[in-house]
Formats: structure tokens, sequence, C-alpha cells
DNA sequence: TAGATTGTTAATCGATTAACAATC
DNA sequence: TAGATTGTTAATCGATTAACAATC
């Protein structure tokens, strides 16, 4: 676990370290890169130089994502990139609702290549009147009152929570009680949730806070 | 280092933790919240039961970050904050320029409380010329030709980019060269940089790897 | 064959967690 | 005073890195 709560040791624990999970998103983005370019096999040491992570660390994370190399010669671009693709659920988009339309859900909202990475937003809510009706790309903001029916209507299993930290709880309870088994939440507060739910906490600002520190400390000292 | 390159070694070295530095926003966001409940003292055991942290980690961030408690009081809930935010430097903001206006740049540029976090983006470039002209919130976007002489001429020490991988270390080249000291970086790919400048990569799909490979499993084995 | 690479086990490093004395 | 909390040192845990045999 990297930070904040994990209520779900049981379901998802395949074992696997979350630093490793994190970095498979990255291989995916170097492979499909070099696969464009034409490369037929990679090393470890190859996509290590690319990403500036070390080969050792490459080949292990590969292995526990399954994938399998020959000596001398390396990995089979395209077969390491389905292999991982697989692996992290991104070959079959999931259908997602986003709840909370303020600065960051539209953000998010008009972020479409989404899909690209597993998930498909189909329907966002908002608590205000204001935010109701089409947005962007298409997606419909519906009024957070019928949440529960259209959860349940569209059997979707994956919330994107972008509300203030004051309602993250409840909406939280919303979505699992109608069917949500997996949620992104980008609330800087700890969600409480049953055993089998997934949640995954966004530090939208956690770069920026070591950027800014850095330079911070930087001037200080510095010029 | 959490992960990617860190050609920094030298600059902005204080000593302290990465993971300590990633988790000082989120303490920002929580005492903001208590202080608006007009919390007037706040213990190490209330935030980290809010974020879902251990309470001695959190006790040893603070510290790091230059904190002074007192022994059964606590934290003055409003000295801890402007603490941590003069410790991040976000109680003056920086200038900064995007270069890529992409999806994810677009949506950079959408999300305004940036300035919360010590960072305005001023201008953005882009070399595809149907991007020019104004854009969200009163931002310009200018032809990336014209980024040296601008970057000079408002002393701009922050940059952001968010151009494919392929552009990412020529666009970096350029801010370099022209006085940026401190980028944070979208694109997968390791940047290198004088040694005084500050890299931060965002590993953007990062978490949403980890959430999708959870659910990916837990549908393989569940359901 | 020689060199490069995988796969895996062992060593190192660093962060988290536990323990506890000091303090209000 | 008793209980809660800070501050700090020590122990644990886990991830990264190094070493090396096996392989093509």
């Amino acid at each position: 676990m990297q930070n904040r709560t994990d209520t779900t040791r049981t379901i998802g624990e395949h074992g696997i370290p979350e630093p490793t999970l994190r970095r498979l998103p990255a291989y995916c983005q170097v492979l499909r890169r070099l696969a464009g370019r034409g490369l037929k096999q990679v090393s470890c040491t190859r996509i290590g130089r690319e990403l500036g992570f070390d080969p050792t660390q490459v080949r292990k994370d590969l292995a526990l994502a399954g994938a399998v190399g020959r000596p001398k010669v390396g990995y089979c671009t395209e077969e390491l990139y389905r292999t991982l693709e697989n692996f992290l659920g991104w070959n079959n988009v999931e259908e997602a609702v986003l709840v909370g339309v303020g600065h960051l859900g539209t953000a998010l909202l008009g972020y479409t290549p989404f899909d690209r990475y597993g998930v498909r937003i189909v329907a966002a809510f908002d608590s205000d009147p204001e935010k109701l009706g089409p947005h962007a790309h298409g997606v419909q903001v519906f009024p957070q009152t019928r949440l529960p029916e259209l959860l349940r209507r569209m059997k979707l299993r994956i919330g994107i929570l972008t509300v203030p930290a004051e309602a993250a709880q409840s909406v939280c309870d919303l979505m699992t009680a109608n069917g949500v088994i997996a949620i992104w939440n980008f609330a800087p507060i700890a969600l409480s949730v049953p055993a089998n739910v997934i949640v995954q906490n966004e530090d939208l600002f956690a770069t920026l806070g070591v950027l800014s520190s850095k330079l911070a400390a930087a001037l200080r000292t510095g010029s």
C-alpha cells in the first residue's frame, strides 16, 4: 500500500506489490511507442532506459505480471504489450460513472482517451441543478438523486468520486449500495467501504507538492 | 525516489524522504477543512484518522516539515497549516507555462484552483496552428516557436510538459535553456536535464492501473 | 563460442511501525 | 494526578538493487 486506507485486503490481493502495479501503465505506454516504431523485440534494459528505471526492477515487474521472455532475445514487444494490457484489464473497457462535476470532474470528463485505459465515463452526476444537462463529449449530467437508479439499471461497477471531502463518504455509500465495486477517489479523505470493494485514492497534488517544496528549498538556498 | 529518473540529486536535497513530501499536500487539505470547521487544535491521531494514515507517520512527517506541537495539546491548526504551506512554497504563487495543448493539457488549463497549490499557468504553447489563440480562463495559446522569447521575457521558472513522449526531450531542452528550473513532466519518458533542474514525473495512470488490475483480478476469481 | 539477456535468490537500503521517555 | 500527546530512538517490514547461474 502506497498510502491512505486500504480496507480492501481480501479481494484483489494477488500478492503483487503496489509499486509494481503503479509502474505497469508506464511500461504499456513505452511499449506502444516502441511497437509503433516497428521494434519487434525489446529488452528490460531498453525499457528501463526509456523510463529511467533499473533494468532488474523492470524484469521483476514484468515477471510478476506474467510476462515471459527469452534469454539473449528479450521479449516480443507486441506480446508483452498484450500481456500487460490484459493483466491491467485494459483490453475490455468498463463503463463508469463520475460524481461531482466541479473543476476536477470537468477536467476528467474532458479527457477522452480514458477508454485506452480501460474506462469509459458514461454518465455524470451533480447535486447542483446549474450543472445538469449535456456536458463535454456527449456525457449527460444527471441530478444526484438519480444515481442509485442509474447505477442499477446500467450495472456500473466503477465509480469516480470528485466531490468535496465532506460529501465523499455519503456518495461512496450510495455507490457501494448499488453495485459499485471499484472506486477511484479524488477526495482527500479515508473512505470506509465493505470488504469486497476496491478503493484507490488519487493524490492529485502529491507530485506538485514534491516539485514545489524542492523548488522552494532551492530558491531559499540558491539564488 | 518514488520512480523515474532523478538527475536532480544536488539541489532540492533537504534530505526529506519523497514519500513524506508526497503526503504533505493531503495534510494541507485536511487542515484547511478542519480549520474551516473551527477546530483550533489538532492531533496527529485526528489527522491520521481523516486520511487513513498511521499517527506516528503523521507526526514524523510534520516534524520533518518543521512543525512543532505541544504534548497533550497537539498542534495549532492554523499555525500548522501555515507551516506546511510555507514549506511547500504554496504561500506565494509561481507563474508557469504549459506546453502541449492536447487532451491532457486542456484538462489542466481548465483546472483553475492551481493557484491554491502555488502555481498559476500564465501562457500555453502548441506546435499545431489550429490550437492557437485564447483558451480557457483567458490563457493564450502561442506558437511553440515563441516559447524561448516568452520564457525569458516573463522570467518563468516552472514548465509543465504535456507533449507526446517523442517531443518531450526537445521541449525540455528549450525550457531549461531559457531559465526554467522546475519541470512537471507528464510524458512517460526519462528526461535528461542539467544538474540544477528539478524534474517531477507525473504518472497519471498509475492509480488507474492499480484500480483496474485489482478489479480485473477480482472479476477473474470472483463472479 | 562469446556476449547479452532472462530468471531468481541474496544483500542492501529505506520507509513504516512500534516502543517509550518527556511533557503539558 | 492521570491521560493524552509529542518527539525520538529502535525494530520491523518490504522494496530495490546486486549477484549469478541458466539460456539462447
